[in-house]
DNA sequence: TACTGAGAATGAAAAAATTTCACCATGATT
DNA sequence: AATCATGGTGAAATTTTTTCATTCTCAGTA
């Protein structure tokens, strides 16, 4: 018989991809997800999809229990939330730090939709806090961090939210902008635009330039993205961001990108909660839309996370 | 975490009204479902239901979970079924035999349904077989069989439809009609009307004249409802049926009906099924169904089945 | 008031399921 | 060939679910 279990595991592999993400999400080992799996396709007495492809393909089986999913999951965590709230508990706090600045731009729908839906828990992202978010997470004096390196903390878990690429802006004239992708090396000669944080926090450095030991000719800083695309566009500077950030600007055709280095660089980008926190039902629900709605908007804008890897 | 398992219990307890009951329904003890429930409700941190009342009474917790369950289950089997139809398994036979003859009633919604969704299944009501249909089960001859009396054999599984009322039917001026109830010693002066079929089978003799050691002064059978009706209704004799298969004719006020005895003669409907054909995706579809729609029309023509008994 | 019976709750034990562990297989990459 | 990442597998461990045996509760009633 099919339990909701078995749908989320679905959802969470379609997303991912692969089954040893998908358990992440799920909270499993990959070999827990295997024999659930194998178990649910014994019971449908078809295969659910092909473990051969990368991402995993599908069956028209699959595709079907997919459907249910979609079709009831959404309900069942409406129903999940009036059941909380008629449960009347204490509902708390949820203030949160953006280590990756980019990020307002598919946080804010999932935001909005949380605010929509759990009016009762005081959402709110606190700027101008100038410690550390991390720490400030085990000190509860915020709620949630959405970080790309997570740093193993006592009491603090990573739930993954999705894979991206950093790539290199350059304006469209630029030489680079006909390469495949870029070494580091030649970035000696470039003018780097960065956000104005820590340099070990940004993956062009931690990932590409520092492991080779190149230091970019000039670093300067900008505060939002636009400014940095404007800067880029006018050929005074390159800069590396995440392709779903850039992705509304190539799509205008107003820079060019390339990979960092052959294989580029890959980041995981994750949301730190309390392990405390991590059981009340509304920081769950808030998981699973950043989860998806994140997936649904990078995804809409452009197939980029994991069909760029593929293709790649 | 809610799962499907957990609203299929609650659909079960509000068909049935009692946890030994619903237990009975989802092939578990009492004892399991009393844990499974509480344990649900510590999930959902809400009580469902009030177990003091007969029957059952549900919170706005448990109702919300039932919602969820009515919008859900269903959708859920549809994806079962258009599993079970990519798997290409083979799909079998459904002949079936009805012991008890008004079931017809609401046999047929359940039947049309199966036929739209279950083309494949080849399902027929033998009519005109003169052998025993318990047996002829067993010899799988037939497919299931309902009937009032499950009798125990080897390899045979009684599915718990519902229960009703054998309510005596008499004509509306008859001078039983003002009576609560009515003894065995009345019908010994009365015309008793029945289908054709062994006495043994009628719940009237089975469970309350024989008992009593009455006889009827005459017996007359008819083999449709309709028929059976015109005769009480012009005075010729009184006959026992169904609660569900009175009421169109009690709400027209075409005739009375009357307790058989001051508690009733109650009885439950089952379907009998070979215990090898029940693990058929398409038996439990047909099964379920049956006691949705039974549930679902017994109660749309009047609230009986429950509600009687709560009423008395 | 005590007795009885039906339905529900409960704790411990049993059974079943799920999950992990340790290891193997495969295929891509170096 | 060697390595690495991913997925599959059987057996063991763990957790969850179910049952068993018993108790509790509440009507109904003697």
């Amino acid at each position: 018989m099919i339990e909701l279990r078995h749908l989320r595991t679905l959802l969470a592999l379609r997303e991912t991809g692969s089954l040893v993400e998908a358990a992440e999400r799920v909270h499993l080992t990959q070999s827990a997800l295997s024999h659930q799996l194998k178990d649910l396709e014994s019971r449908v007495d078809s295969p659910l999809f092909m473990r051969k492809t990368r991402p995993v393909e599908f069956t028209r089986a699959g595709l079907r229990l997919l459907a249910l999913a979609d079709q009831i999951l959404p309900e069942v965590r409406k129903a999940e939330r009036d059941l909380a709230r008629m449960a009347g508990t204490e509902m708390g706090r949820l203030h949160m730090a953006i280590e990756c600045h980019s990020c307002f731009q598919w946080l804010m729908p999932t935001v909005d939709y949380f605010r929509d839906h759990w009016p009762e828990v005081e959402i709110d992202i606190p700027s101008g806090h100038h410690f550390d978010p991390l720490p400030a997470l085990a000190r509860e004096q915020l709620d949630l961090v959405i970080t790309a390196d997570p740093q193993p903390i006592e009491g603090v878990h990573y739930a993954p939210l999705f894979r991206y690429e950093g790539l290199l802006a350059v304006a469209r004239q630029h030489p680079l902008a006909s390469q495949g992708f870029v070494t580091p090396e030649a970035l000696a000669d470039e003018t780097l635009i960065t956000y104005p944080v820590e340099q070990s926090r940004l993956d062009v450095f931690s990932q590409f330039l520092t492991p080779a030991n190149v230091r970019p000719r000039e670093i300067r800083t900008a505060e939002l993205t636009i400014m940095m695309m404007q800067l880029v566009a006018s050929g005074r500077g390159v800069c590396a961001l995440p392709n779903w950030a850039l992705s509304e600007y190539l799509e205008r055709d107003y820079v060019s990108a390339v990979k960092l280095g052959e294989q580029g660089v890959w980041s995981t980008l994750y949301a730190a909660v309390r392990e405390e926190t991590l059981e009340a039902p509304w920081m769950q629900d808030f998981l699973r839309t950043a989860q998806e709605t994140s997936f649904a908007v990078l995804n809409g804008i452009k197939p980029a996370t994991r069909d760029a890897e593929s293709i790649a």
